[in-house]
DNA sequence: TATATTTACGTAAGTACTTACGTAAATATT
DNA sequence: AATATTTACGTAAGTACTTACGTAAATATA
């Protein structure tokens, strides 16, 4: 089995399966040895029967966490051994209520035998362990349900991809990058407008010259994404032009301009952040709320498109 | 999901197994996201495959745990979807040698991201946990290699078994019983002799009023066993007449009847406890050693089948 | 050298589940 | 009251394994 040695932590479900069939293969030889008639797959629901009698299909199925159709199956041929039988539900016409037998009370009574002993030798067992196997499967279930294995492989993934991701300072060679990108989003939501033209051709008369700063997220080596602080007057700067590539999205790169953009609106000396925008936008709104900025209603934007403003005090 | 908790510690198996289940499921997911053209279950082969490149079909198979048909069936499958390459060996016609073709390495590649992911959620899921699941898992492991839980219920069923056996005094209504059960094991093996006949026809008046006693072993109402100390001489006792019914094997009847027997010789006064046997009953012969009884050569026995002499010092 | 055993592998059939689908009864909604 | 939805259940088909069996090649034994 050199694969689990290699695959190492990875393999934390097989191994663990690995381990539960054992177990499983050798209670199928302890029924053997009690001559108690009874397929070991048979057992959950035959204990489940033996504790509460008559109850359906699906609430057996819900008690041992198996589907309906399974526990259909099994009560199918427990009936044939003769070890249950079933009665239609008078008040229910869809329900079956199913009942160990006469023989099935029998088995039962010979399987306690075996239970005791499979018992105590269950617990002898996790008795001796220095790890404590069963607070571990306990605390694994908890965890597990807090937060899945595949959240956590997402948020890894994420964090692994965030890494990869350089914010750049404007440079003459992005300028078509810095139109293309925001051309992009414009168009699938809104129209493009002589304003939009008018920055997007000229980023570096009308936003760098002025005293601004454009950011750009590369990732594998691309353009995927860019920001923009323009300044308003010598205490206002205006959060422009954001806008990240669809495929690169969820690497948290509007985050990471947003805050290049603030930084450096701060190193200008700004004390106030604004922007325009539109609630249709709503990730875009709710990035910028993360990023702390708030709704205000100020002077009328020269966009149409928006309907939104927000500022963030610095 | 009642069942788990009615059924407590009994069920360790089969909660594993739900638990390696939940990770399975996940697992199956994250390859969704990651957009690598595997089926989840291939992983372990392939992940063998990209590792060392040019195995057989037994060798996979014993390195990932699985039976060789199931290896066979998914190269089957990965053969078609393109992942690997067979060709057969040159030095050896049974075998096929597998490797991943050209695109199963560009698979190869984008999965190596999804293991990095993987991998770290696994080990910080595991790292997160108080109770170490992973040194869990290997404690369980060693524990169960050195004795199955097979083993274990066994043992436990027989420590049960054994309380329930008690060890009775003669009474002349056991008379009979001392006669069967000894007929039942001689006529298996010899024939009764005169000297049997002698003792198991008047075990009062030529064992217990000579100053010997007799032992019988009752197991759930039925006299199962017997044994007895016959006086020799003021010094030296006889144990005879073991005999355990074979329907109550396994329960350490005649540990228990040898134990009181040695108890009772040592409360008569013997200072030496002799008996006759024969090589052929092992079980019996290992009995009589494990109680302390070394071989002798002694006087030769009034029966023809004693073919060993053993003796106790007490 | 002839024969028996072992090994490597594929295929078939079985098992113990699952999901998908269909039906009938019960319940909710209009 | 008519209709839609939900629920309980059975059956069929699929999946991912297993064991059982067969074949051909390699190896051991006589």
């Amino acid at each position: 089995m050199d694969f689990y040695e290699m695959a190492g932590k990875m393999a934390v479900g097989s191994r663990l399966r690995k381990l539960s069939d054992i177990l499983t293969e050798n209670a199928a030889k302890v029924y053997d040895v009690y001559q108690v008639d009874l397929e070991p797959r048979w057992f959950p629901v035959f204990y489940t029967l033996s504790k509460t009698e008559g109850l359906g299909v699906m609430e057996i199925a819900q008690s041992i966490g198996q589907s309906h159709a399974s526990v259909s199956q099994i009560i199918k041929k427990m009936k044939k051994k003769g070890l249950i039988t079933e009665v239609e539900d008078k008040a229910d016409g869809r329900r079956s209520v199913v009942e160990l037998s006469a023989k099935g009370k029998q088995v039962s009574v010979r399987l306690e035998q075996q239970l005791i002993d499979v018992k105590s030798a269950s617990e002898e067992l996790l008795s001796e362990m220095q790890y404590d196997m069963w607070k571990s499967i306990e605390e694994m279930e908890f965890l597990l349900e807090q937060r899945s294995l595949f959240d956590r492989v997402v948020a890894k993934r994420k964090e692994r991809e965030v890494k990869k991701v350089r914010i750049l300072d404007y440079a003459d060679d992005y300028q078509k990058d810095f139109k293309l990108l925001n051309i992009e989003w414009i168009e699938a939501y809104f129209k493009v407008e002589k304003t939009d033209l008018h920055y997007l051709d000229n980023p570096k008369s009308h936003i760098i010259d002025k005293g601004g700063h454009i950011f750009f997220a590369e990732y594998e080596g691309e353009i995927v994404g860019t920001c923009a602080v323009a300044r308003m007057d010598n205490e206002t700067f205006e959060l422009a032009k954001m806008s990240v590539s669809p495929k690169a999205r969820g690497k948290s790169i509007g985050w990471l301009l947003g805050q290049a953009c603030i930084e450096k609106a701060k190193a200008l000396g700004a004390k106030r952040l604004f922007l325009g925008s539109n609630t249709r936008l709503v990730p875009a709104i709710n990035l910028y709320h993360k990023l702390g900025f708030q709704k205000v209603t100020g002077p009328p934007s020269p966009y149409e498109r928006a309907n939104i403003q927000m500022e963030l005090i610095l």
